[in-house]
DNA sequence: TAGTGGTCTAGACCACAAG
DNA sequence: TTGTGGTCTAGACCACTAC
């Protein structure tokens, strides 16, 4: 494990073990590089993945405070950490609707970078969160790269089955959000009425090497998803 | 200006000037550092700055490459840069609705972390993008860190002011998400029906020191806002 | 195995915050 | 002015990719 990132889980775990609040001062920059032993370049890029993951923030002449945020309940749209890590607490559970390998379609071609007509596993299914109907998932990976899910693996995280029994490093993706009006048939499946408010964010997800593998299609019921972003430095 | 800053608005002008497309390939790292003239580790920085940006990935043992969305018209939602930089090519206008100091009520005052009753800003806005409304905002500014606000600078960019006239620095900010039916007022102002989708992301906006200064509720028009979010190494 | 990016270090010097 | 975080360097060594 890199030296960095091993630090970084301590000093995060430090402030959940004593329990700091917003605000609350940590030791200064060269007690922490002495405390854990490292250098400053890598002390200093340990905190700056947590100040990325929106846990501290980081004053130049005054000091490291601890940043939390005051609410509860939210789903962490973008954290560092994959899907699971961010629902700690919460039940996260699936109903499988279809699975099996079919032709891409002009739409899936084009946002998987392939020809129509590759074959793509399409997989649909109705995620829960505590018992409750998160969203509607459509989601489509390359059989070249991923060439066998069962029902077993999409039942739980296939992402996680990707990563390692399969061995893929999942990379970076591109994410597109718009709000409209429900279909009947997605209605139907998030147990609302059509033309109600849908949240439905397109993703396509790249391995490290660049190569995309899954254009996913998600709509997200509009009662039970409320999302936190901790954003740095931006201002919309 | 910072070094590493810089050298990474060189490469990203480097890219747009010779047009490289997704997945084309950048000179090698220790061919970088030579161009550029600056150490590795600053390379390394400037790199992960562009790569954050959403405008390269790197892979181990094989090269930097560019990335690129494929989608046009989209509104980049995190972006490093402002609205500004953020909407190039597009028209942003404001038409201000309310703009007045009032007492903060427990709503506003638990966002911001200070007692009820303390004097803020009220802003109520609409913003159009290229002629067509995209949202309606209702801000609150913290009197005691903006003193003083006209219909000029509301007509205009509020955080350019608060950058440049009042030298405020502004650091991190967290935002909450969620997707709804429009109230008759909200619908109202967007020239939309009662019980249509719309978008709301409430901000609470902090200086680099930490306080924050500004809550803000903004509620897109669905059929006006699209977003785009390059997102690095995570998977919701 | 050669090519290429990533991590880590010690230390000099810079820049901002707060009293 | 003092305390504290940020930038930058040169260089050693590590780890992944692709042939």
């Amino acid at each position: 494990m890199l030296k960095y990132q091993q630090t970084a889980d301590e000093i995060e775990r430090y402030i959940e073990q004593h329990e700091l609040k917003q605000g609350d001062k940590l030791p200064i920059l060269e007690e922490l590089i002495r405390q854990f032993a490292v250098s400053k370049t890598t002390m200093t890029k340990s905190l700056e993945l947590l100040e990325r993951k929106g846990i501290i923030f980081q004053v130049r002449g005054s000091g490291i405070f601890v940043r939390k945020t005051n609410r509860t309940g939210y789903i962490r749209l973008f954290s560092t950490q994959g899907f699971k890590q961010n629902l700690v607490g919460h039940t996260i559970e699936s109903t499988v609707l279809s699975l099996e390998p079919i032709a891409a379609t002009d739409n899936i071609a084009k946002n998987l970078g392939i020809e129509a007509g590759e074959t793509v596993y399409y997989v649909k299914r109705i995620r829960y969160i505590d018992g409750k109907i998160l969203c509607l998932e459509e989601s489509y990976y390359r059989q070249s790269i991923v060439p066998y899910l069962n029902r077993e693996i999409v039942e739980q995280s296939i992402f996680e089955y990707l990563e390692t029994a399969l061995q893929l490093n999942i990379g970076f993706s591109d994410m597109y959000m718009h709000v409209g009006k429900l279909s009947a048939e997605s209605a139907r499946h998030l147990d609302l009425t059509e033309g109600d408010p849908g949240l439905t964010i397109e993703t396509v997800f790249h391995l490290t090497n660049g190569r995309p593998f899954d254009y996913s299609v998600i709509t997200y019921h509009y009662e039970h998803s409320h999302f936190v972003v901790q954003a740095n430095g931006l201002y919309l």
